[in-house]
DNA sequence: TTGTAGGCGTTATCAG
DNA sequence: CTGATAACGCCTACAA
């Protein structure tokens, strides 16, 4: 007597005494009423005891609908993907809806692997939080009717919807944040100018260095080639090897905020005593860090569940217009931050 | 002209002038054999053609195999579990699986339905990570013969395989060490009881105290309700509150020291300087604590991986015992642990 | 209000 | 080696 299988709607509706096609109504809410009371709860009686569970597979091939949505992420280990990924299920999970992750590893042919696979498996929608600002693939399945809403990031010459922290603004409260306390030489050690949120910190930073009416010094700039510590103290190390020590660095997200720091060590410049620091993400425990870095918090469980919301609207009407929504973020000055040195 | 829907079989059977089961067969690796080299040239240039995706709905409707699994656990924005994930993820996905997950928020209840919800999705077996030692739902489920494997967890009286981190290991190596710095009164910060690592731990640091030769002090431990910074903190100052402060305190998580030091902070105690302290998961960041938190590092990602293996296994032979594999952990010395004030 | 018939896309089984 | 047929579990006309 191995695990008896799971019953089917045929054997619900035997022990219900009615016609498969009868049970089926009465199971389901949007049909129900069509059923007589007497009878619905007979059926209904038969499913609670058989432990009924319809399968989501069948209802799926007939319907077309699987009810799940892929979402397409770098990395579920960087902490920055965790919080949307909440978001999203949950707000999908309510709806009746499953989420199937895939790790890209920001490899584009894995991408596309996982997008194929997970596409076989009829997913309805996808949510996207992989980072290229070129993407192929996501472009043409967009004009071939894909169902896609993009987290954090956008990708360039198509219009697909997206849902993003505002870089922007961002940048320019940190740049602001450093100007009212004093300084007038900020660098920016830039990320990888081939993601979107890369390129457009970059821009606001240039866009609120000149706001602030500071000279645009290009060798105040340094790009690092990903979001990481060994990146951002690679790309802050070249830029003080081709000018003075600037007396604030605006990093383009926490990761390479540390890596600033372990050059700082590396050097001996005190922060903030020498040199202030700003992040961006506000990555959790950057608060307990020495000393606990001033940075950008962007909502991203927020991002997530609005991401999923607006996926959820496109699937009921596709027509809808691809809408970009920009949501709020606020800098949180810490310790890493203070006026310069007299 | 909407999006042209996927491209079903029987479109590429037509296509390549075959019968579809002859497509079939040519298109499934495991009988592709069984088809004549020409004729299978001929389907798979029309699938390629037609970009042809099997669709896995109904190929699990038929196989009674969706090629999936559900993993089940508390809270993905814990930074116990994203590489938990990714190791199962990353076994599951190399063998054709995809992964859906659901996060529980350790409320029997929603895992209940999460549960149901995922088994309607007709997944082949279960990873589960959430905490409790006795659980009804998985205890039942296995019994039915649901295929289930635990990681960094047990179920009282129920012969569930599991992928565990060696608590009593890394418990006993982090007294051992703090013996070896001459500290005689080690207190404990106990997780919460009614899970198996809270437990676990608390069963091996009374053991690793007996095996020290030193004194068994019931006021040196206090319970923590929750995994968590706050409830590390509540449960410390009760300890304080009661007897004098020992020379180091060993916490049951890295999140519990995070709440201790809290608490060292507030009463104006040195650490190490006063008190040493010894975490456990060495979670991200929590090397860039100041000090730097000694802990002991389970291999997350592996016991995921190895997890995800034990799972494929038995989905393959039901029948297989059920084993419970234990991950060796290692103790990491940083700078919160130091020799007791002369 | 309930039943009949047919099909969603695929694969298993059997015959040719 | 290939084709015919039925079936997986459910849902949706349509008919009764």
């Amino acid at each position: 007597m191995t695990g008896s299988n799971s019953p089917t709607l045929r054997e619900v509706a035997e022990r219900a005494g009615v016609h498969i096609t009868t049970a089926s109504r009465a199971l389901n809410p949007s049909t129900s009423s069509l059923v007589r009371a007497s009878t619905l709860r007979r059926v209904k009686a038969a499913a609670r005891e058989l432990r009924y569970q319809p399968n989501a597979i069948a209802r799926g091939l007939k319907t077309a609908r699987s009810m799940s949505v892929g979402v397409l992420l770098p990395d579920l280990t960087n902490p920055l993907f965790p919080p949307i990924v909440r978001g999203v299920e949950d707000v999908l999970a309510a709806a009746g809806y499953t989420t199937l992750i895939a790790n890209t590893d920001n490899d584009p042919r894995r991408q596309g692997t996982l997008f194929d696979s997970l596409r076989a498996r009829q997913v309805d929608g996808f949510v996207v939080a992989t980072a290229r600002r070129e993407d192929e693939l996501l472009t043409e399945a967009h004009r071939e009717g894909v169902r896609i809403v993009l987290v954090n990031r956008r990708v360039d010459r198509a219009d697909i919807p997206a849902v993003i922290g505002d870089d922007q603004s961002g940048i320019a409260q940190a740049v602001a944040h450093l100007v009212e306390l004093g300084h007038t030489r900020i660098g920016h050690v830039a990320g990888p100018q081939n993601t979107a949120t890369g390129l457009a910190r970059l821009r606001a930073y240039r866009q609120a260095v000149e706001d602030a009416g500071l000279a645009a010094d290009p060798a105040l700039v340094a790009r690092a080639d990903g979001f990481t510590e060994a990146e951002g103290a690679r790309a802050l190390r070249a830029m003080l090897s081709a000018t003075a020590v600037p007396t604030a660095v605006v990093a383009a997200n926490d990761m390479i905020a540390l890596g600033c720091l372990d050059v700082f060590a590396e050097r001996g410049l005190g922060c903030p005593g020498d040199v202030s620091l700003v992040g961006f993400n506000d990555t959790p425990f950057i608060d307990r860090l020495t000393p606990a870095l001033t940075t950008v918090r962007v909502p991203h469980y927020q991002i997530g569940a609005e991401a999923a919301r607006m996926l959820l609207e496109r699937l009921g009407d596709p027509d809808l217009p691809a809408k970009v929504i920009t949501l709020p973020v606020t800098l949180v000055p810490r310790a890493s931050t203070a006026p310069p040195r007299g």
